[in-house]
DNA sequence: TCGCGCAATCAAGTATACAAGACTGGGTGG
DNA sequence: CCACCCAGTCTTGTATACTTGATTGCGCGA
């Protein structure tokens, strides 16, 4: 590794810019969320100085709007941004298996059966965070493995993106199906074969995409039929 | 388009961005010229809040290096480097002529044959610094006609930073003569074969490498090399 | 004469102050 | 009763002050 590269620029502000991220990801914050530099501050314990820095790159990175003189909020991809991050994530993932089985060796294969375990087992634990948190790294770990750091990033960018993505037009409770499509590149790479390999990734990345953002209609915030739901059980309910 | 997307996001700011993303992949600026962000502030008339968030963005496209408390120089690009972007240039390419194929109509192939005839007479008139200008543009300008707008991103990055890479290892004075494969491409896209033209691209990258990197060695900052050649004119010399 | 350490200078990291544009609520007119 | 407008408040955009770490040039010793 050369340079500082992706990971947290400069001591505090990367420490906000990765907890924002990981939070956006978690969907511990929601699309549409406020994102105000003085409340951040205060609770990093930092100014807005270092507060909008971060807010910039997760802007950069797709994951939060910013406009001029307005709030920062978490972002909410539209349904024709969605599927462009998943038409460049399954160009790139493509080229990450290819790269991969090239490269293929005893330390990749022990390191991702560990990971394919941890994501059984919290699968089976009912943990379904982790679950998400371990499929995404899966795909950051494979790019990392490629040997191309540039294309680790752009990676770990539309892997962050797509589960943003799926905050919004995933169903709720989906089970992470997405193990065995893991498994599958695994043994695809373990053969060596790179053509099967950029098959399966290219399979996998197609079905998270139908299983996200599917035929379902945008789901859009569609205030409505939202606040249908809400006002049997609180007609004129606080806030 | 929505959003503000990869374009100067507030006025000022972006036009501090795109001056300096201007004037480095012209070579205006080479590779390890220090950027202190005062007297770019002094220089634009802003402060250095402004200088210093655009420094920041130009680090993240790799056009500029940043390591804390010192100061920003213009980016010089490994070999390793270069070979990373060009590979997920290749890549993301490739995925572009595919998709400019399938959305082809005649308001692309009249754009595209004006563009080519710029290019030519640019050529022709020796301008270098416009034909190297132009011959990117023209990646650029494809990757719009994408549709996909963050692969549109990825390819101005990638093709920012080929220009800063062959300022590093590119033969001086060579010729673009880059301007058959665009017309072979455009035929190509012409002639709806997606397939055609994804080789066709993929072959123009894979030219542009070698013209650019090629089988050639280094030109690391090898300091005994590069002083060797300067001592016999200057034994003591100033600087 | 050359190398090393120290001190002065310079530039980046961060906080904060100030100005200006958005949001909110209430009041007024229709 | 509703809609619109206005003022107060909040939050951002930018500049600048201050602190701390790097750089460089000079003097001292070998």
């Amino acid at each position: 590794m050369q340079r500082n590269g992706s990971t947290a620029s400069s001591g505090r502000g990367g420490r906000v810019y990765a907890v924002l991220q990981q939070a956006i990801v978690d969907q511990a914050l929601p699309p549409g969320t406020k994102l105000p530099e003085d409340s951040i501050g205060a609770q990093f314990g930092v100014s807005r100085t270092i507060v909008r820095a971060a807010l910039q790159r997760l802007a950069a990175d797709g994951l939060v709007d910013m406009q001029v003189k307005r709030t920062a909020t978490v972002a909410r991809p539209s349904l024709e941004e969605a599927r462009s991050v998943f038409e460049v994530r399954r160009c790139l993932e493509r080229e990450v298996a290819r790269l991969v089985a090239e490269k293929w060796n005893d330390g990749f294969a022990t390191s991702l059966a560990a990971h394919l375990s941890e994501e059984q087992q919290a699968a089976h634990g009912g943990d379904s965070k982790a679950t998400i948190r371990l499929a995404a790294e899966f795909h950051v770990k494979l790019a990392g493995m490629s040997g191309n750091p540039l294309l680790a990033r752009y990676v770990a960018e539309v892997v962050s993106r797509c589960s943003l993505i799926l905050s919004v037009f995933g169903r709720p409770h989906q089970s992470e199906c997405a193990i065995e499509e893991h498994r599958a590149i695994i043994e695809a790479l373990a053969a060596g074969d790179a053509a099967r390999a950029a098959t399966s990734m290219e399979h996998h990345v197609a079905l998270v995409e139908r299983r996200g953002v599917g035929g379902e209609a945008p789901a859009e915030p569609d205030i409505g039929e939202i606040l249908a739901r809400y006002l049997p059980l609180a007609p004129i309910a606080s806030v």
